[in-house]
DNA sequence: TTGTATGCGTTATCAA
DNA sequence: TTGATAACGCATACAA
């Protein structure tokens, strides 16, 4: 495993070490002929800088986390490409860890991203009622992170979104679509957005003098299969029994419900309306949906992040970007004149 | 930003630094009472050792680097799944690099990461006809690295997927229904799966005695939109001059060509039999397709890698993984009888 | 321009 | 059983 060092490169071109480092970090006050002795050798031998080595002297290892849930989901992997592409522009490499909804390795990977010295980090918990004593730690150890989602109590960056307005949207609008038997899916019950959702569904419901029916109400859903499984769950339902329209937690469970209401026989949208949240989009059916924009949420998430860290020592103002949720309407919701 | 350091715990305790590193790295030899005292303070005062400074020393970083193309992608997604685990369980994190099909980035990207002294990498590149000097300098370097994909004449560790056969199984399968005017949808030129999956498609059609007609064939399709489009322009064709079946190089595309084909009127599979490739599975459309185990794919990339880390001087003869595809027959292909 | 010294935090070595 | 000191690797700062 040969790696060239500056201390190769000085004697390959008979130079002292400090002159290479010089020349390769672009300083004044070199001659031509050792500029270019120096740079074709870094050419000839591949000198990559040890960034580490920098980082020794420099304090900073030009490395960030990033903390998720779950890379497979597509609200996370476009937030983790958002804030890729703004710690590329900054030079910065990011390191990844999915926790997969546990929360005992999410303090596992933060611990271990830590060790590795990252400058900063990006956080999304997006979980309520859950021990946040770690992200306290952070904060008194003064290492700079911003989270996606905001927590009680807590000052510091964060990026949160409008969910109780996405739901309010996405309520009304089914509403004004003539439907009185609305049902609800609601995620997990740690899930912040869910329960957002979920109040502001209640709300325009209570608004619009419609009563809730607890059989049209699931929680708990997270994934296809649970949406599948209600949807089936429906469809084996008298018409008169069920809802004629379904707000779900999300678009994957909204997928899911659509192709178990399918399987049973029932029509989309005619027979049963269904609603999501996050616009996905990547699905053969035209989904009505709330559009979440995690791809931009992901590059506020870095820039905020970023601002941070290169102020340092500024302490500037704590601040929380909140991005507006936008109903998309699509064909899963028909109107209903009854 | 208050880094506690062996050196402070040893001042805090009045023990000598080798005494904290031994007791914290579990060494044999040392009183109950120092044990405790020392335990003590690096929990009172957070202590986390610092990786970077254990590697100057132990020469691992404990850390590799991940390289793909487009995060957002379920096929890279999951490949990145299933690497975490496996790194995971040794005590690595990953570097992730999202390349985003542009060369030069994938090439800088890679250096960054080799600047952060990884001790191994994993790369997708997925792609022909590009220059690959870069991966003979990482073979030159001594560098340990896996592969997904091979590339010909670098002897290396690597998984690939049995394209070919994944190709062939689903074109048989077409054909068998019934299928005689099959239209091939391809990806990129660059991309070697759709070179392989397209080859299979036609000796298939070679060997059932069909012909291969270049009005049903397109490539360069890349996104759900371009599946979108050919979907609709496929609907605008009387009825005798289109295909019956489509053979699409992702379902990514073919639930585009789908949603395209339905926008037209046109009912599938009843007018157009549609299949894809990756086995995404989170639509509401129950597509055939043909599943590609990428988290498994991921998982054996990482153990590879690892065998290679860990053996090091072993020399160990390179591997080849290779997965096969599997044909999964859902509802989007219709049996013909004409 | 050059050489030398410094630092980072950990682990290893050897002495006490 | 504990302590002192020397690597480890490499970029950088400073005096020459």
């Amino acid at each position: 495993m040969s790696d060239i060092s500056i201390a190769d490169l000085a004697r390959l071109t008979g130079l002292a070490k400090s002159t290479v480092s010089g020349v390769l970090n672009n300083k004044p006050g070199f001659s031509e002929k050792t500029r270019r002795k120096v740079l074709a050798a870094a050419a000839q031998y591949g000198y990559v800088p040890n960034e580490i080595a920098r980082g020794l002297t420099s304090k900073w290892t030009k490395t960030i986390g990033l903390v998720i849930k779950d890379i497979t989901n597509p609200f996370y992997s476009r937030i983790t490409k958002g804030v890729q592409e703004i710690a590329g522009e900054h030079g910065y490499t990011v390191f990844l860890c999915s926790s997969g909804e546990q929360h005992e390795a999410e303090i596992a990977q933060i611990q271990a991203m830590i060790a590795r010295r990252v400058d900063g980090l990006i956080i999304a918990p997006l979980l309520e009622d859950v021990p946040l004593g770690h992200l306290h730690d952070l904060k008194r150890k003064g290492l700079p992170f911003a989270l996606l989602g905001s927590v009680p109590g807590l000052a510091c960056d964060c990026v949160t979104f409008d969910d109780y307005g996405g739901g309010r949207a996405v309520t009304a609008y089914v509403i004004g679509q003539g439907h009185t038997r609305i049902g609800f899916v609601a995620g997990l019950k740690t899930s912040r957005a869910s329960k957002l959702r979920l109040a502001a569904f209640k709300d325009q419901l209570l608004e619009h003098g419609l009563t809730l029916d607890s059989r049209y109400m699931f929680s708990e859903a997270a994934s296809f299969q649970d949406g599948v499984r209600i949807g089936e769950h429906l469809a084996q339902q008298p018409a008169s029994e069920r809802p004629t329209a379904l707000i779900c937690f999300d678009d994957v469970i909204a997928m899911g419900v659509i192709r178990g209401a399918q399987n049973c026989g029932l029509n989309v949208p005619d027979d049963l309306s269904v609603t999501g949240f996050d616009d996905i989009d990547l699905m053969a059916v035209p989904l009505t949906t709330v559009s979440v924009p995690t791809y931009e949420a992901g590059k506020t998430l870095a820039r905020l992040l970023f601002e941070r860290i290169f102020d340092e020592e500024a302490g500037s103002e704590y601040r929380q970007v909140n991005f507006e949720e936008r109903l998309v309407i699509r064909e899963t919701v028909a109107a209903r004149k009854d």
